[in-house]
DNA sequence: AGCACGCCGACT
DNA sequence: GTCGGCGTGCTC
């Protein structure tokens, strides 16, 4: 008997199935999907154990040192995903594998040295080396020379050992427990324990008043009743008892209490969409629903309630959201209608956390999943619903290996479930809204809020017209207004700086010297705490430039505006406002995020100042009012998404405002006030938008007229980069057909990257079969150069950003 | 990815 | 003369 296995090595030629042997003692239980341990080369690794077979057409098969797993880790329909996905995104089969099951799964070989002989005899650099220990790690050797040469000789005498050990790590909590033996009869204890042991006959006792059949943990007993360990496995002994062994999860939530939330009734348009969701699931039909709902109108009650149909067929469901929105307001919501039923999945979780919730759904313990992109992954078996609420949010596409999109995950697992997925929003990416157009996807709509409450009044200030009043601070005169009136009426309000490309970089205002990073063709960033400028790319740091390095000058400022200076200039002009700023730095440490919210939700602060994190999901009745500071700086990313990414925040901003009784007003500050993604956000207006937009898609070509690819070529060597991605440009060129562009070789819009030169091929496609094949032939050629780290070749399919 | 094998410079 | 530098090729 032979396993075919894809092994633990993520490299172009190590991309294939290896046979090897499986040894008698394991081939009752191995099967498909459980992870072993391997030789492979000199070393020992982890693998996936992918086909069982009775043949093999190799001369030499090593045998299977280890089988991990007493069931498999990966379902039948993981695997084929996992093929699905190195195909679509041309990915190696174990970097698709990686990313759809918990890290703590992956288990890392460790080469090991084992002392064998007497320590004494050993050379005394090695005692040193060895200290009190018998094993020792082999890159925990001390660099000095000669070291690893009496390892090798100690080695070769048979003195020590070395080994490689891949252990699995998957550090279960287990919980031992105890429960009374089904055959004992409740006879009376005294004649079985014998008289003298009376904590025994009180454990025992303990057990049948208080438990019943349960099984209790032995700490517990313990505990409750003064006694030890022993005692208690003294009634084992004697099969008054049964010991079992429990496994324990660590539940980030449990200290919570989720208050038992009423089930709302349904509005009339509600009742609407949800019917056809709700009837796709009981005839169990793949379906793919796009629901736009404006924001307010209730789209998260739809959800709910389409899941509780889910449920109650005994089938399970997911639901993604972005990582950002996955905020305590939402969990809680779902915590709140499912209880224990549900398993949340989000990045903030440590990785043991992360492991036990992907258990809990394994092991069939919980029916929903409630997570962030990876969510999509969650290993249920009987799935009859899949959710994606702001489907639109570009944090669905992953920027590394495997580049998949969560919807092209969902539709995929859809279909093989034959069960409806669901994807929601209030701006749909125009790539989804097409589809629903065409009748690709069923469109469903909630055209007005819960509760009749109107949508905000949008205000827009043409900031070039502040500036010609003299106003230069980076507040306009009617947003201070509307500021200040919040204050007084003891409502709230909500400030919105998008960072992304307004961050503040360094100028000489004598000569227009900027700061850039040395590696990277960027300008750095200034960070006020540490005093020092920063590059986003590479992480290179230097301390602030007190003199200009071109001309010397001593006018060198920084230019832009971070949070914290609008928080300084806020607290300036409204020395009486209370302000909470949400960005990177308040949030970074765990939880802080939360109780910042908590704290502005208890109205403890006027104004929530802060990035992208605020622009979702906020829901409290005070806040009237959102402002937008510079409502422009997307709009000028090179990117064909720029205009639909600016419509998409500034009405997602707007949402925030006026969700209860008291009506919404919005503050949208922008230098280009006549832009159309910003005018169709005053008016809410999607349609009108998309239609404006859908039109420059299709004269310059791009999604949703045309698929996208990218492909990216890095290199320190200049020459190299530009002439390969000719060659490519023109081997692409010459294999695909005629109606498909290949644009390029130019330069990346970031044109060096950690000394990298960037040079990129954009192909536009609308139906080429056999593009993802070309494109594996061109990482394969290259794969030499890549291997030895000269080149970079970066394939991105349907791309979502173009740096 | 590692690791062995193999071929050239600076050291006891 | 050898130790060790990293280029090359293989791993069932």
């Amino acid at each position: 008997m032979y396993a075919k296995v894809i092994v633990d090595v993520p490299a172009n030629q190590t991309d294939k199935l290896f046979d090897y042997l499986v040894p008698e003692e394991l081939e009752r239980f191995i099967s498909p999907g459980m992870r072993v341990v391997v030789p492979f080369g000199s070393r020992k690794i982890q693998g996936f154990v992918w086909e069982i077979t009775t043949f093999t057409s190799l001369q030499k098969v090593k045998p299977i040192t280890e089988l991990l797993d007493p069931f498999p880790v990966l379902t039948p329909e993981m695997m084929k995903l996992a093929e699905y996905l190195a195909n679509e995104t041309v990915c190696f089969l174990i970097t698709a594998l990686q990313s759809m099951i918990p890290a703590a799964i992956r288990a890392k070989p460790k080469k090991m040295l084992t002392l064998t002989a007497n320590k004494a005899e050993l050379p005394p650099v090695l005692q040193a080396v060895f200290g009190k220990q018998h094993t020792l790690e082999w890159k925990d050797l001390p660099h000095e020379k000669g070291v690893l040469q009496l390892v090798k000789q100690a080695s070769e005498n048979g003195d020590i050992d070395i080994d490689y050990v891949v252990s699995d790590k998957t550090n279960k909590k287990i919980v031992q427990t105890v429960s009374i033996h089904p055959d004992y009869r409740g006879e009376d204890v005294q004649n079985i324990v014998g008289n003298k042991a009376k904590k025994q006959a009180a454990v025992l006792q303990w057990l049948q008043e208080n438990a019943g059949s349960a099984a209790i943990a032995v700490k517990q007993l313990t505990k409750e009743l003064h006694t030890t360990r022993q005692t208690v496995l003294e009634l084992v002994r004697k099969n008054l008892l049964v010991l079992e062994e429990r496994e324990e999860y660590r539940d980030p939530y449990q200290s919570r209490v989720f208050q038992e939330q009423e089930r709302p009734a349904l509005t009339t348009q509600q009742q609407h969409v949800l019917q056809p969701v709700q009837q796709a699931v009981h005839d169990k039909e793949h379906m793919t629903f796009l629901l736009r709902g404006v924001t307010g109108s209730g789209k998260t009650e739809v959800y709910l309630q389409a899941i509780e149909k889910v449920l109650a067929k005994g089938e399970e469901a997911i639901v993604l959201v972005p990582e950002i929105s996955l905020t305590p307001q939402m969990v809680e919501r779902f915590k709140a209608r499912f209880g224990s039923k549900v398993a949340v999945l989000h990045s903030a979780l440590a990785a043991g956390e992360k492991y036990d919730e992907w258990r809990k759904i394994h092991r069939k313990e919980v029916q929903v999943a409630v997570g962030a992109r990876s969510a999509v992954f969650a290993p249920f078996e009987h799935l009859g619903l899949i959710i994606i609420d702001e489907e639109h949010e570009g944090s669905y596409k992953q920027e590394d290996h495997p580049k998949y999109h969560a919807r092209q995950v969902a539709i995929w697992r859809g279909k093989h479930h034959n069960c409806p997925v669901m994807l929601g929003s209030a701006t749909p990416s125009l790539e989804s809204y097409a589809r629903a157009r065409k009748g690709v996807y069923k469109l469903l709509e909630l055209k007005e809020r819960v509760n009749n409450i109107a949508m905000p009044v949008v205000n827009i200030i043409d900031m070039r017209e502040e500036l010609k009043k003299g106003n230069r601070s980076v507040f306009s005169e009617l947003l201070l207004e509307k500021l200040r009136t919040r204050i007084e009426r003891n409502e709230q309000a909500v400030l919105f700086l998008n960072r992304r490309g307004y961050s503040t970089f360094v100028m000489c205002r004598n000569c227009g010297y900027t700061a850039d990073c040395p590696h990277c063709e960027i300008t750095l960033t200034y960070h006020h705490t540490k005093r020092q400028l920063k590059c986003h790319y590479c992480g290179f740091e230097e301390p602030m430039l007190q003199r200009c390095p071109d001309c010397d000058s001593e006018h060198i400022r920084f230019f832009g505006t971070g949070t914290q200076k609008v928080e300084e200039e806020l607290t300036k002009l409204l020395p009486e406002a209370r302000v909470i700023r949400m960005d990177v730095d308040t949030t970074k440490r765990k939880g802080s995020h939360e109780k910042l919210l908590q704290s502005f939700g208890r109205g403890e602060a006027d104004i929530l100042l802060g990035t992208q994190m605020i622009a979702k999901g906020l829901d409290f009745p005070k806040i009237t009012l959102a402002g937008v500071l510079a409502a422009d700086t997307l709009l000028h990313l090179p990117d064909f998404r720029a205009s639909e990414r600016t419509f998409q925040l500034l009405t997602q901003v707007s949402g925030r405002a006026g969700r209860d009784k008291l009506t919404g007003e919005v503050v949208i500050q922008t230098y280009t006030p006549d832009h159309y993604s910003i005018q169709h956000a005053k008016t809410h207006n999607y349609e009108a938008f998309t239609l404006e937009e859908m039109g420059h898609r299709k004269r310059s070509g791009y999604p949703p007229y045309y698929y996208l690819a990218l492909l990216t070529i890095a290199s320190e060597d200049v020459v190299q980069v530009i002439q390969t991605s000719e060659k490519i440009a023109a081997y692409l060129r010459q294999s695909l057909s005629s109606e498909t562009k290949v644009l390029g070789p130019t330069v990346s819009p970031i044109a060096r990257i950690k000394d990298r030169y960037r040079y990129q091929c954009m192909i536009k496609y609308r139906n080429e079969p056999n593009l993802t094949q070309t494109l594996q032939v061109v990482a394969s050629h290259y794969q030499k150069e890549i291997a030895s780290e000269k080149m970079f070749i970066s394939i991105d399919m349907n791309p979502q950003m173009f740096m």
